[in-house]
DNA sequence: AGCACGCCGACT
DNA sequence: GTCGGCGTGCTC
């Protein structure tokens, strides 16, 4: 900042390319004032049309405006300048995701007051005098103060149970001297030796490279793979342990907030002071609070959701992606990005290790892992005597119960053995609401939303009929609103509440709580229903994926799941995976202390690759076929894949676009175009949605071909166009 | 993203 | 006659 100055003031003004927050193509040319030089990263004020923007020196001038014409940009106060890491990273995800670098640089300063002079506030402190006249009432103040710490005067005077008025006399008396206390307490540093831990052999073995890796500051990608109870995070954190004795900061991803709480009380345990959190949820303040601890350093670890990945880190020295295969690290709105895998870009460019830890890796870190690009850290044992629990599959064309029920007679005999027993049993399935289609016997009508092409899902308990995209409502309607006929509107297939129903049918007498977003409000609630089961006031518990999740109740020995066809293969390449990765995740619920668990899995495809794989317990079995198929059919990661997707209110010009753009998809070898097609849901909040789908072999410089397509065609106005490259899921 | 300019309905 | 609705387009 410093050697900024040195150039001689009579110097002509240099001119920048300065980014702005907006969604514009490129960098804005400015001139910058006397003496200033042009440093990538140099934040400043930008006068933009009537307004001024924040704005970011990003190289140099364009040209494209002729010089006469710049306006001039002014650095802030200080003179801030983004770390050089993070303006790369922007760069890189622009590029990459084909999203205007302005709009990735949004993302960055999303703490928008982030750059404001500190607000500093008066304090005080004890003096050396003491006033001429001493009362019982200054007495208790002065002896508050006497800790030499520095308070407001409000705080002073609640502190010492006194009024205002006392504690200004005071300081009028001289008793007390004021001074400026910092805008924000700082942030305490984790102690890297705070609560020893004992790890076992495997463990020890994977925390000493990572611990290696992170002191020898190089790039490099560990896939941390054991089951669930294998501790993965006692693991990792000697890792970052190792980063808080050299310095360097810390980056912890997680794939949702609801997750953060029991973690950031794990971590304090561990460091003895809970690390900062950056998530959506943080008040202004917070935000604010936290981007420039980050920036300063003085941060030193960073527990967040995807958004994390876009702070100002001054030196960043380990990143960590727990439950690397959650879906939640896709960002699909705005920018459209996967978090993991660009934690990984943020490593490389930071030159830091990168640690994804899961039970059930996604498949192209699995093949990463296995293929030696990344280190495959394996944890094989679980915590204490706990066993993996057997898993058996139910034939549903065999073993179907009477029509119209969803609990096969041998998950019914199973669950009755278990609440015999005086055991906790917990059924599966992913499904909210009573039934996910209501359909009129008279005529055949289809209750669908009319924003969406989705069914309405019935919710029971509340009378209503509910779209699941768009939150659209109505109450449940007497008479089939098609042909008009009463009582003839029939429920098909099962929700938890209509599980919960036939359940409770058959077994009066238990205890049952339903756990599904509907009626579990919030990570409080849903902490108190756990509670409730982990003290056995539940004995059965019915729940959608919101119970998949590391949650262990040593009295729960039995696990059915439902429906585990539910998600089959509906066109998407990651749908088994998913389907494994979450049944896998449900079964692990079972038995986790000394008692055996069982898993009942109702399907319709018992010879399934998914379903044998669960029933062997042989989750390598799955990727290896997995790998093979994807293989075959160049899918990620032997392939890469692009969706264009083209969504607006005019079903027509839409439909149209989306035939024009298919006409302008250049030839190039290595490269299939697909579509357009109506998107999964081609109908979303009243948006008409079609995709085109583009299939490219490895070699294939997808980003390069997508922008020589985009550039050639120009869209009517109407229609929105979207890339989303490596897509993950396909609505 | 803002904010201006611009061309059609109900009002002090 | 104007105030104002938000559609389109530009900002170095």
């Amino acid at each position: 900042m410093k050697d900024m100055a040195l150039k001689p003031a009579d110097a002509p003004a240099e001119t920048a390319g300065v980014l702005l927050p907006l969604p514009l193509a490129g960098a804005y040319d400015y001139k910058l004032p006397r003496g200033i030089r042009a440093a990538r990263g140099l934040v400043v004020r930008a006068p933009l049309g009537s307004r001024e923007s924040l704005g970011v020196v990003w190289g140099k001038a364009e040209g494209a405006v002729g010089d006469n014409r710049l306006k001039e940009a002014v650095p802030l106060d200080g003179q801030p300048i983004l770390p050089a890491g993070l303006c790369d990273f922007i760069d890189w995800v622009s590029h990459y995701t084909l999203t205007p670098p302005g709009l990735v640089l949004a993302m960055a300063l999303r703490s928008r007051q982030a750059f404001e002079a500190e607000i500093r506030r008066t304090a005080y402190v004890k003096g050396e005098e003491l006033p001429k006249r001493m009362t019982p009432t200054r007495q208790r103040v002065l002896d508050v103060a006497a800790d030499g710490l520095a308070r407001s005067i409000p705080q002073l005077a609640e502190d010492a149970n006194a009024t205002p008025a006392v504690v200004r006399g005071l300081v009028e008396a001289g008793a007390l001297l004021e001074t400026e206390l910092p805008e924000f307490p700082p942030f305490e540093t984790p102690g890297p030796d705070f609560a020893g831990t004992t790890l076992n052999t495997e463990q020890d073995l994977a925390a000493h490279l990572l611990r290696s890796g992170v002191a020898g500051h190089r790039f490099a990608v560990s896939l941390l793979d054991g089951v669930t109870g294998s501790g993965k995070t006692e693991t990792y954190f000697e890792a970052v342990a190792e980063a808080l004795r050299r310095e360097r900061q810390t980056l912890i991803l997680l794939p949702e907030i609801a997750l953060t709480v029991q973690f950031l009380d794990r971590f304090a345990e561990r460091f003895g002071v809970r690390p900062a959190e950056w998530h959506s949820d943080l008040s202004q303040r917070e935000r604010r609070r936290t981007w420039r601890a980050v920036m300063s350093g003085e941060a030193r670890v960073v527990v967040g959701a995807r958004s994390a990945l876009f702070l100002p880190f001054k030196a960043l020295g380990l990143i960590v992606v727990d439950e690397e295969h959650e879906q939640a690290y896709k960002q699909e709105d705005g920018a459209i990005y996967h978090a993991r895998d660009m934690a990984v870009v943020r490593g490389r460019i930071e030159n830091c290790p990168v640690v994804l830890a899961s039970a059930t890796p996604s498949l192209e870190t699995y093949v990463n892992a296995t293929s030696g690009r990344y280190a495959h850290l394996r944890l094989h044992r679980r915590h204490g005597e706990a066993v993996m629990p057997q898993v058996r599959l139910i034939d549903m064309r065999e073993a179907r119960g009477e029509p119209g029920t969803f609990l096969s007679p041998p998950l019914r005999e199973a669950l009755a053995v278990t609440l015999g027993a005086g055991e906790q049993a917990m059924l599966f399935l992913n499904r909210r609401g009573y039934a996910p289609l209501t359909l009129c016997a008279a005529c055949g009508h289809k209750m669908v939303c009319r924003q969406c092409s989705a069914w309405l899902v019935e919710h029971r308990y509340r009378k209503r009929l509910v779209c699941h995209h768009c939150g659209f409502e109505t109450a449940t309607p007497p008479q089939c609103p098609q042909c008009g006929e009463s009582g003839t509107l029939a429920a098909c297939g099962p929700g938890v509440e209509r599980v919960a129903e036939e359940f409770k049918l058959a077994f009066p007498e238990a205890r049952v709580a339903i756990a599904s977003s509907d009626t579990l409000h919030g990570p409080l609630e849903t902490q108190m229903a756990i509670r409730a089961m982990a003290k056995r006031e539940t004995d059965v518990l019915i729940g959608t994926q919101i119970v998949a999740k590391g949650h262990h109740f040593p009295q729960l020995t039995l696990v059915g799941v439902v429906d585990a066809d539910l998600g089959g293969s509906d066109g998407d390449v990651r749908a088994r995976e998913r389907t494994f990765q979450l049944l896998h995740q449900v079964a692990g619920r079972a038995g986790r202390a000394e008692k055996p668990g069982l898993v009942l899995m109702q399907t319709r495809n018992p010879d399934d690759a998914v379903m044998k794989a669960l029933a062997a317990s042989d989750r390598d079995a799955f990727y290896e076929q997995e790998r093979r198929s994807r293989e075959i059919t160049r899918a990620p990661p032997f392939g890469r894949l692009a969706a264009i997707i083209l969504s607006g209110r005019d079903g027509e010009a839409v439909r149209v676009a989306g035939r024009e753009l298919a006409k302008a998809a250049p030839a190039a070898r290595g490269v299939k175009v697909w579509g357009p097609t109506p998107a999964f849901y081609s109908l979303l909040r009243g948006q008409t949605r079609e995709r085109l789908l583009v299939q490219a072999e490895r070699f294939v410089d997808v980003q390069a071909y997508l922008r020589a397509w985009l550039a050639s065609v120009k869209l009517a106005k109407p229609v929105r166009l979207t890339v989303d490259v490596d897509p993950v899921s396909f609505f």
